[in-house]
RNA sequence: GGAACUAUAGCUCAGCGGGAGAGCGCUUGCUUGACGUGCAAGAUGUCGGGGGUUCAAAUCCCUCUAGUUCCACCA
């Protein structure tokens, strides 16, 4: 299609039709010429687990802002493509579909469990592919990868081997969040803490040797069952004397000691707490002190055991719930204080996390931490976009705990342990027949951890790896700081002696219209392909990208995505005038002449100049929406409400050759503005693009400031828009319609705007529509004229039949106001002598011209009062 | 219990040391041959309150208030 073809109104289903399989067949998005400054970027690997949401829109938006404006700078861009296996939140789907059709993966049985798994990733992967296709990301997909290939896989069996062997991964019992649906460990951060009601019960534990008892509160009673002591501060006078006694465990014939440990807090509760190893942390710890055993009182689905009595085969809560009633009714319970309190939930499946004692794999953090925030103070740290999140990340890593990596799942890579009785071998492969796997996966995070480098084919030493490792950006929610970004970092700096990028620009979530977190459970999910298909994958992308500053979270708006789809519109619009203009004069794309540039064409290549320096300053610091606002301002405002207009002059009354250097200019100009918003507007931009460069704008080279084009007299036009301005503003004050003509007289003191207005008048006539103008230096009679004083000139309009004098007299009196208390401020800041002593000598230059410029207009005020009056 | 973020025009948000901004909405007029329009005009906004630093503070520091979030959590 030809530009002047274009349909008046922005169709985007037609714009991005067939585009991005454009682009990929032909390998626009491979990286790999050697030429250039190579630049890479990862994406975060999605989870296999669905559809992709704004979120990730947003996510994946602001990378491929960064990679498109790169590789038009000259880049080598590598934006590699890839998704994870999300080992638990995919088992967990999967195990749900096949619990639809009645079956349990231990039906299937490990392999045929894992097969279904495999299944599900082709179907979801090819989703996600489509979806990255209706975003527009510009991903290298000869480098696309999975976090099981086999690539991946090996890279994480020698990393955990080599931990391993260097001591930093250890096997050990230890209480660890434990999931009862999906029966497996969880790491600290996949716990998600919410405050529920709960209660405090105070149970009575009776002497096994006398009358009496101790009361203990608790929230969870039914762990009772796993007690092994009751705990008092040693110096809590109320309790010394019952230290070494023994009390029954309620519904059990077994007695335990009473024990005194300086953790007991004698304020809280009753003082005595009881100890229970298998199913608290603080009481693991306990134990350990002092040489307690650690009896679990429940299976691995939450359910109740032996220990548990009459209890037994109960799940916990029912246990509870029965327990507490029997306890009250036989006397044991003494109290019950409701109470709001953190509760773990699983992040996965919702459901209550039970703090369980279990032999799990763990990292060791504390070296890795300690390198990574070492590696922070020098030179090669990872620099945070926003610098705060940076306090975030170095505050959890000072504080951090082991990681637990082991899951009891199937989905996942294979823990690489071999047992034989209580051998244990760890390498790759079995060391012989009698050899057991240990039957665990690693926490999906492992190798998202290794994910920068592991893509590039580490651990081999492949050429991809050599050029684009360390990465240069990596962007992300803040979300994952802790899960992923700094797991990055720490493996990154062990592994491989670097950060794993330069830079990590973290943003914020997406929230719905109301401000709430999109949730699952508030059903307020907006689709991303609802917005696409209502107002095109551009709208939505510049939406998202510049609706607030980095890091903030992201209101969603419809409302503003309809706004996006209006400024599209309107470059549209500006396109299909610049194709008809080029038709009616057979523009062939001649170079723009310096030497016939009129004023309004100097003006706008110059404001074209500024906004490159603006947009450059603003999309390196990845402050997206400044740099977007400022090209919308010079598009919309600069570039079509008033250079568009001054072509119409132009092309209605110039000369041939006139006529094609304004074509030249605006395809220019129109030219720049694409490249400038190519980065969040692939489709559109592609489509315009096209039709005036025959070209993809996807390799085109970026724009860049022409300093020919930085004339000093760029500014004189707009002393001509100031008057069209109002003379505006007078036909709309007075009711007078645009059609009836009108006298206009100039009075403009320096001769050499005087000329260039002279020179000019043909763009002040057509909008302004006069039948007559003069233009002197001679003061202007102000009886029964409109009159308006503007920085150069003073404008009037002589309208006898409409013009109120008093309304007239008033303007002038408000407008001398105003001049006064201006003067005034320029006044107070040029007599004060802090200010002359130590402001910045331009500061000082500029308020002096201002108070020049507005002593000049009141001076022009008083006389046109004074004949006003007179 | 720590920590961070937010508080600016009716709404949603930019700005973050030198005279208060945008989009949307609303009111009014015009519509001149690119435009689901566009153009023009219209906001008495304590830039959350209070201190401080500075010649100068919406902008930096302290403090208070309100809201959001993260981390750590005592049985």
């Amino acid at each position: 299609m030809k530009l002047k073809d274009l349909p008046t109104k922005y169709d985007f289903n037609a714009v991005e039709e067939g585009k991005y399989e454009f682009w990929v067949k032909n390998g626009f998005f491979t990286a790999g010429d050697l030429s250039k400054k190579p630049f890479a970027i990862v994406i975060p690997p999605p989870n296999i687990t669905g559809k992709l949401h704004l979120g990730h829109v947003l996510d994946t938006t602001l990378q491929d802002i960064v990679a498109r404006r790169k590789r038009m700078q000259g880049y080598d861009v590598l934006y590699l493509p890839g998704m994870d296996h999300a080992s638990i939140a995919t088992q967990t789907r999967v195990e749900a579909m096949l619990r639809e059709e009645g079956i349990s993966r231990y039906d299937l049985g490990r392999e045929k469990f894992l097969e279904k798994v495999w299944e599900w990733k082709e179907y979801y992967s090819e989703v996600i592919r489509k979806q990255w296709a209706t975003i527009g990301l510009s991903l290298d997909y000869t480098r696309e990868r999975f976090t099981l290939d086999a690539g991946l896989s090996k890279a994480v069996s020698d990393v955990f081997i080599r931990m391993y062997n260097e001591g930093l991964i250890y096997r050990g019992e230890r209480i660890i969040n434990w999931d009862v649906q999906s029966k497996t460990a969880l790491s600290n951060i996949e716990v998600i803490y919410e405050d529920i009601e709960g209660a405090f019960y105070s149970i009575l534990y009776p002497f096994a040797d006398g009358d009496g008892g101790l009361v203990v509160a608790t929230t969870r009673p039914e762990t009772m069952f796993g007690d092994v002591a009751l705990m008092v501060h040693p110096e809590d006078e109320r309790y010394q004397k019952y230290i070494g006694r023994k009390v029954y465990i309620p519904y059990t014939d077994r007695a335990i000691p009473v024990i005194a440990d300086a953790y007991v807090d004698r304020e809280f509760g009753t003082g005595v707490v009881k100890v229970t190893p298998a199913h608290d942390p603080n009481d693991f710890e306990v134990g350990l002190r002092h040489s307690l055993e650690r009896p679990l009182c429940m299976h691995e689905d939450g359910t109740m055991n032996h220990l548990a009595g009459k209890y037994e085969g109960l799940e916990r809560f029912e246990c509870r719930k029965r327990l507490v009633q029997d306890l009250e009714r036989d006397g044991y319970l003494r109290n019950v204080e409701k109470v709001i309190h953190a509760v773990g939930h699983s992040e996965r499946t919702g459901v209550i996390v039970e703090p369980r004692l279990s032999l799990q794999w763990f990292v060791s953090m504390e070296k890795l931490a300690r390198d990574l925030l070492e590696m922070q103070r020098g030179e090669g740290k990872v620099h945070f976009i926003p610098e705060r999140f940076e306090k975030i990340f170095t505050n959890w890593l000072n504080n951090i705990q082991d990681w637990c990596i082991s899951r009891q799942l199937w989905w996942g890579h294979r823990i690489p342990a071999y047992y034989r009785g209580e051998e244990v071998y760890v390498g790759h492969g079995s060391p012989g027949p009698d050899w057991v796997q240990d039957e665990d996966t690693l926490d999906t995070w492992f190798s998202s951890a290794l994910w920068p480098f592991s893509t590039l084919g580490w651990p081999e030493k492949t050429p991809d790896l050599e050029r684009y490792f360390p990465t240069d950006c990596l962007v992300t929610g803040s979300d994952l700081v802790f899960f992923w970004v700094a797991r990055m970092a720490f493996q990154s700096k062990y592994l491989l002696g670097v950060r794993p990028f330069k830079e990590v620009v973290i943003h914020g979530m997406i929230r719905d219209e109301e401000g709430r977190k999109f949730s699952k459970s508030l059903g307020n999910a907006t689709d991303m392909m609802e917005i696409r298909d209502k107002y095109g994958i551009d709208s939505l992308r510049y939406f998202l990208t510049t609706a607030g500053a980095m890091g903030q979270d992201v209101r969603f708006s419809e409302e503003k995505v309809e706004a996006a789809w209006n400024y599209i519109n309107k470059l549209w619009n500006i396109s299909r005038y610049i194709g008809l203009k080029f038709s009616e004069t057979a523009y062939r794309g001649e170079e723009i002449d310096v030497k016939l540039l009129n004023a309004a064409d100097k003006w706008i290549l110059k404001k074209l100049n500024e906004t490159l320096a603006l947009a450059d300053e603003f999309y390196d610091k990845y402050e997206f929406g400044e740099a977007a606002k400022g090209i919308y301002k010079f598009a919309w405002d600069e570039f079509a409400s008033w250079y568009l207009e001054m072509t119409k002059v132009v092309f209605s009354e110039g000369s041939a050759e006139e006529k094609t250097n304004a074509c030249a200019v605006l395809r220019h100009v129109l030219v720049a503005i694409l490249k400038l918003l190519h980065p969040f507007m692939p489709f559109f931009t592609e489509e315009i693009y096209m039709m005036i460069a025959e070209e993809s704008i996807t390799k085109s080279p970026w724009p860049e400031i022409n300093p020919e084009f930085d004339f000093p007299d760029a500014k004189r036009i707009e002393t001509v828009y100031d008057i069209i301005t109002a003379v505006r503003n007078i036909r709309a004050e007075k009711d007078v319609s645009f059609k009836k003509e009108i006298i206009i007289e100039l009075q403009i003191r320096d001769p050499e705007i005087r000329e260039f207005i002279v020179n000019n008048l043909r763009f002040l006539q057509r909008f302004t529509n006069y039948r007559e103008i003069m233009i002197s230096d001679a003061e202007i009679e102000t009886e029964q004229k409109s009159v308006t004083v503007l920085s150069e000139a003073v404008l009037a309009v002589p309208l006898q039949e409409l013009v109120d004098l008093e309304e007239e007299l008033a303007k002038l009196l408000e407008r001398e106001q105003k001049m006064l208390s201006e003067i005034e401020r320029c006044e107070r800041l040029l007599n004060n002598p802090g200010f002359l002593s130590k402001a910045p000598a331009e500061k000082i230059e500029l308020e002096t011209n201002k108070l020049e410029d507005y002593r000049r207009q009141l001076e022009e005020i008083r006389k046109l009062l004074a004949g006003l009056r007179g």
